[in-house]
Parts: structure tokens; C-alpha cells; sequence
DNA sequence: TCTGGGGTCCTAGGACCC
DNA sequence: TCTGGGGTCCTAGGACCC
């Protein structure tokens, strides 16, 4: 049977779940920063028709932003993933066969249904309007790759009031005309570059280009966006998605860093996160490499290092991780650097309960597990927590800039939406 | 002065095996 | 002077996604 897919993208993610508990901020500009208060990651419509750009450096934006009394916000991403559980509970309860895709985004698989697919998108829409105040577009097609197709285009245009069915359309081709070649899902800039210096600018032509030449070019990634493009699906819905591969916790820092002690502070704080995030899915890593660095952009005093240790037996112990992890920092650390970034990388990882154990294993893992659940336990209970010394007692100098972030209405009983 | 963070997959090349 | 063929595994780097 020829499949059907369906995109479900949350328009202004961020910019919206401010708006659904700050009415003020309602049909106003507004962005919100990326962690640290670097770049504008999501800007409300009016933002947008401002020309403010996606992805710019908050600090080259300062003009318009003051100019036009644009609310800016500092990411609050423990409000923004509850929001999305939410959508995606939503979703789950339309389509048996969901794919969650990004935090504002899913794919569900809409073969074989009789109802009418345009009708079905309204309904999606209202749903997800009623029960969690946020707005989305749908976007239908044979391929995931067309069903991005659409719900850009639905995005686009009024007529389409947020819903776009182009299975079997006769609109397609010009569907695909207005679809700028680097739009296209799978094609990057270094991709859209390449094509353009070919004639290839819109999907339309990207549909029809020689395959030879795009498997030559793109390899195999490239063949499936061209098939995909023409109806053909390559990107089956994935609706279970596999064990994660690596876990990454990582952060610029509010001000240099130019001492050890709060160097292996942040790292700290960074390894226990990452352990805890490494629990919750139930996985226990082989590898973990610890990186330090200056600011990137800086053409002087520029130094990154990093360094990866293997643990003959996999872990996911807070403690055993942060044991090695001072030590490598220890050792990068660098007298006379001003670190802006530092963090860990978690690779190797393995199902918790299927970890090749060791013959002759210094360590009691069966207690340290239990150790584990303990804390774990604790820190998931709304009025406690308790840390590792390592990350220091005091109000850490190299903290990210958040200072402009909303409540977290949703997920702490010390900061639910007052209503007067 | 100020410039995010967390992922996945593919490919090429080297090391190593018989 | 001549110097095979086929395979696996690992890693680094690039490209892409949101």
C-alpha cells in the first residue's frame, strides 16, 4: 500500500509557550535566547515580520530589538519540553503510529486512513489548540520529506489556514517550485551551495535531477531525498526510536574562567547531569571524554583540549565518572586561559543490564547501584536535592546568563502561574 | 564586552587480519 | 624488475538535523 505521512510542527515553539502563560506577550514581538543568552533561537510572528533573524547573536540584534520594544526572554527549556510532552500526549491520542521527532515536531503515519486527510489536519490542529493553548501546522505527503514540504508551505499561506495535503495533489510540481532548494529536509548549506552552482535552486529541479550525479555528490543520503521528493518513501516512521548512542552536557560559561577550582566545579555539575541523564535511560557508558576551551571566536589565546578515558567496565556511577573526570581536567588545564566552555561526552553506551562484567571488579556494583536509585530517588522529589561535593557550595562565578527567563509554570510548585 | 547545545549518519583512510 | 585480494574494525571529519 502506498504510505501516507504526516508532519505536525509547533509554529514558534518557544516563542508560543511563553505566550500561552504571559497573555501580555500576546501578538507582540518577542525572541527568545539560546542558553547564555547567545543567539535568538525562536522569535514570535511579529518578531519575524521585523526581519529579525534566526540564529543571530543577540548582541547584533540590540538595535532593533530596542527600536521596536521587543520582549526578550532567556531560554526556559524546563517549560518547553514539559509543553512538548504535552503536544506529543495530544498527538498520541490521534494517530496510532506517532514519531516524535524534535521537541516541536512529529511524524505520524496516516496510511491507509479513509477519513478525509484534510478534515484530519483541522482536527489535529484543534486538539492541540484546546488542550495546550499552542498552535500547529500539518503538512501531508508520500514521503516525510514531502510532508516537510507542505507543512512549510502550509506555514506560508493563509489559504491554507495551517493545513496542507499534497498526496497525489495536482498542485505539486508548483508546490515543489516554491520549495528554495536549500529548504529541502536533508539539504544543508554546503549541499544548497553545490546545487545552485548546477542550475538546481528549487525542490521541483532537485526532484529531477540525474541520480548518478547526486549519488556521486551526496552518496546515499542524497539518492533517498531525490526518491523521497518523488513519492517514493525512504524514511520509514520510527516509532520506536533506538537506545541513545551518546549523552553530551555542555555549556558556555557567564564569565571566564581562569582558576582550576571552579574549571572542575562546572565540570562537575556537567559529568553529574550527564550521569543522571545516562540513568534515566536506563544505560551505563564505556567512554567519556572531558573538554575544555577559550572562546572560539577570539583570534588570540585560543587553546582547546580534551581527553577521553575507557572504563574496562562500562558505568554510570556519578561517583566513578567524577573521579576520572578531575583528573583530566587536572591535566587540561592550562595557567593563564580564560575558559568560556567546558564539558563531557558519554560514548559506548550499554544497556544497563547487559554490561560485560569483570572478573576481578574492585568495586561493589550492586551497592553503588543502589546508591544510584537513592539519589536519584531524592533528587526527583520536588523538595529536596543532594549534590556532590565537587560541584562547590557557592553560587558557581561561571553560571549561564538566564536572566530574563519566564516561570517554570509547569513543572514547580513554587512557580505556578498566579492569577489575580 | 557580547556569538547555544545536543544529536545522527556517512565516508574515507589507516591498521590489521588471513 | 616483478610485489594479491578481500575483508573487518576503528577513527576523524564532514554534513546534516532541530
Amino acid at each position: 500500500m502506498k504510505k501516507v505521512f504526516a508532519l505536525v510542527d509547533c509554529n514558534n515553539f518557544y516563542a508560543s509557550c511563553e505566550q500561552v502563560f504571559a497573555p501580555r506577550l500576546r501578538g507582540r514581538p518577542i525572541v527568545v535566547l539560546s542558553n547564555n543568552d547567545g543567539c535568538i533561537v525562536a522569535r514570535s510572528k511579529q518578531a519575524r515580520a521585523l526581519g529579525i533573524g534566526m540564529g543571530v547573536p543577540a548582541f547584533e540584534a540590540e538595535d532593533i530589538l530596542k527600536k521596536h520594544h521587543v520582549e526578550v526572554l532567556s531560554s526556559n527549556y524546563a517549560l518547553y519540553a514539559d509543553m512538548s510532552g504535552r503536544v506529543m500526549e495530544t498527538l498520541s491520542t490521534l494517530t496510532p503510529r506517532l514519531e516524535i521527532y524534535s521537541i516541536d515536531e512529529a511524524f505520524l503515519d496516516l496510511t491507509g486512513m479513509t477519513e478525509d486527510r484534510q478534515d484530519y489536519g483541522h482536527t489535529i490542529r484543534d486538539r492541540v489548540r484546546k488542550w495546550t493553548g499552542l498552535e500547529v501546522s500539518v503538512g501531508i505527503g508520500r514521503s516525510k520529506t514531502l510532508a516537510k514540504v507542505a507543512n512549510k508551505l502550509a506555514k506560508r499561506s493563509d489559504k491554507a489556514d495551517g493545513v496542507l495535503d499534497l498526496t497525489d495533489s495536482p498542485w505539486l510540481d508548483r508546490a515543489l517550485e516554491q520549495i528554495a532548494v536549500e529548504e529541502v529536509w536533508g539539504i544543508g548549506h554546503a549541499g544548497a551551495k553545490a546545487l545552485q552552482g548546477r542550475g538546481i535552486t528549487t525542490a521541483r529541479a532537485l526532484r529531477d535531477a540525474d541520480i548518478a550525479w547526486i549519488r556521486k555528490r551526496f552518496g546515499v543520503n542524497g539518492v533517498r531525498t531525490v526518491y523521497e521528493l518523488r513519492q517514493m518513501d525512504c524514511y520509514p516512521i520510527d516509532d520506536n526510536p533506538p537506545a541513545k548512542q551518546g549523552v553530551t552536557v555542555s555549556r558556555s560559561f557567564g564569565q571566564a574562567v581562569e582558576q582550576l577550582e571552579p574549571l572542575c566545579q562546572a565540570v562537575a555539575a556537567f559529568v553529574t547531569r550527564a550521569a543522571e541523564k545516562l540513568r534515566e535511560g536506563r544505560q551505563a557508558a564505556q567512554h567519556m571524554t572531558i573538554f575544555v576551551m577559550t572562546n572560539r571566536f577570539s583570534r588570540v589565546g585560543r587553546y582547546f583540549n580534551s581527553e577521553t578515558i575507557h572504563f574496562p567496565r562500562a558505568t554510570g556511577d556519578t561517583g566513578e565518572l567524577l573521579g576520572r573526570a578531575m583528573e583530566c581536567v587536572r591535566r587540561l588545564f592550562r595557567q593563564g586561559c580564560r575558559f568560556k566552555r567546558a564539558g563531557v561526552i558519554l560514548q559506548g553506551l550499554v544497556d544497563e543490564n547487559k554490561v560485560q562484567g569483570l572478573l576481578f571488579d574492585p568495586v561493589d556494583r550492586a551497592r553503588s547501584g543502589r546508591l544510584m536509585r537513592a539519589i536519584d530517588g531524592i533528587n526527583n522529589r520536588p523538595d529536596l536535592s543532594i549534590r556532590w561535593a565537587a560541584q562547590g557550595l557557592e553560587q558557581p562565578s561561571w553560571q549561564s546568563r538566564c536572566c530574563r527567563r519566564s516561570k517554570r509554570y509547569t513543572t514547580c510548585w513554587s512557580e505556578l502561574l498566579e492569577v489575580s
